[in-house]
DNA sequence: TTCATAGCTTAATGTATTGTTAATAAAGTT
DNA sequence: AACTTTATTAACAATACATTAAGCTATGAA
């Protein structure tokens, strides 16, 4: 996959139909993962980060409400689509109670499917962060490199960081000077954003507090409310 | 109206259709604006901050693409409904196309219309969306962020605002060297002119002050019975 | 398998920020 | 003068954040 193409994780139980829609995403430019059933989908869906769900409802072991659910208890902001045979009432407010974006009944127009993908994921919102393959930095006087995960100060001492550390502070650098919402970095790092994952960004935000001190120039502000701000000054 | 309550707009020129949807809503405990058509829309849009709009397609004078159009231009992030009788794909299309979050054909179940409305407002997705992309101003020496809520004054020095603050500042200066009325400031950030949140905006006017007295240049003046004003000397 | 440990989460505690309301004074209007 | 509107400061409660320490858990070495 190339960084701009946005990751859309199908959940479908119907082989054939799974892989059509599948395919056809795949011709319009998106990157697709496909999960065979409620149990797989959720461990695609905690493994790397996804911009769009579509769930089919009727499934074995766990049917896609469920998994709706799981997803949305770990993530209060990926939109979530649900394919469905049965255009009952109750069903669909179902959908919409969990969250869902949209419910949308088989058979229904593939154009319109993709039409609505594209208007949900070319909203402008901060959570289309552009990926990117750079790894190495500099932060004032630090030099980060993110692969190997390491920070010096001045050529010597060097610190190592957790994955964490490590993930945290990159997304900082990748907004030097700008904000870096809250929301980003839980939905990014943790993948779920709660009062408790929140809490634990805190301890992070600390740890690297820690790890930059040395360098005067170098700090992380909090914007109450909303996240934290790399500053570098000159 | 409480200023909990989610406000919406409705855009319809059916009379009837648009006063049962209108009183549907409101008690399912919306704030509800209804306007007769397009052009009316658009200036009840400016007005205040509303959560929702919904928009019926056919109307005369400005039908409700035209409308919608207009205001994703203003606002890119407010949920867009589209209410229409045409059941054409080509509609639905140009519907997401400009932006819609949702195309719903007449006769719609009114649960199924209130289950997506209440879905995409709960939805944690839009609100610390920066109104527009403009968010750098200057003030007599003053520089003001109103995206990092800050304001500095001759480079450095720098005081940090809350977010009401933020908002007051950034609609003062928004309208410098001319009026803010003082109900506009209460619709669009208070979203509620009563007595109680009017003592507030004094006492946040107040505040700006303070803040804006280092420059003697830069002035808030008030208007008796009006608003206030922005000043800034050449 | 057991053990040590790095890495992460949760707890505990303290501090800071924010927005509303109150209290009181001052200014403007009629 | 009587009334309304605005100014300013302060008290308060509700959140949000900061930091250190303690408690887990998965991983890999022995």
């Amino acid at each position: 996959m190339n960084a701009e193409q946005k990751k859309i994780l199908i959940v479908e139980d119907d082989f054939n139909f799974g892989n059509i829609l599948k395919d056809y995403l795949i011709l319009n430019d998106y990157f697709v993962v496909l999960a065979k059933n409620g149990i797989e989908g959720m461990e695609k869906f905690q493994k790397e980060n996804f911009d769009l769900c579509i769930l089919d409802v009727m499934m074995p072991f766990k049917d896609g409400f469920t998994l709706g659910k799981e997803i949305r208890e770990k993530n209060e902001t990926i939109p979530l689509f649900f394919l469905s045979a049965k255009t009952l009432k109750e069903d669909v407010l179902r959908g919409f109670k969990i969250g869902a974006d949209d419910y949308l009944t088989k058979p229904f127009d593939s154009e319109v499917l993709l039409a609505k993908i594209k208007a949900i994921l070319n909203r402008k919102n901060f959570f289309n962060v552009p990926e990117s393959d750079v790894y190495e930095f500099e932060i004032g006087k630090f030099k980060f490199n993110s692969k190997l995960r390491f920070l010096t100060y001045g050529g010597e001492e060097s610190v190592k960081l957790s994955p964490k550390e490590n993930q945290l502070l990159r997304l900082l650098v990748l907004h030097v000077n700008d904000l870096l919402p809250r929301e980003l970095a839980l939905n990014k790092i943790w993948r779920d954003d709660s009062y408790f994952t929140s809490r634990s960004m805190d301890v992070y935000i600390a740890k690297l507090r820690k790890y930059l001190k040395t360098d005067a120039k170098v700090e992380i502000l909090n914007i109450h409310g909303e996240g934290f701000r790399l500053v570098v000054g000159q």
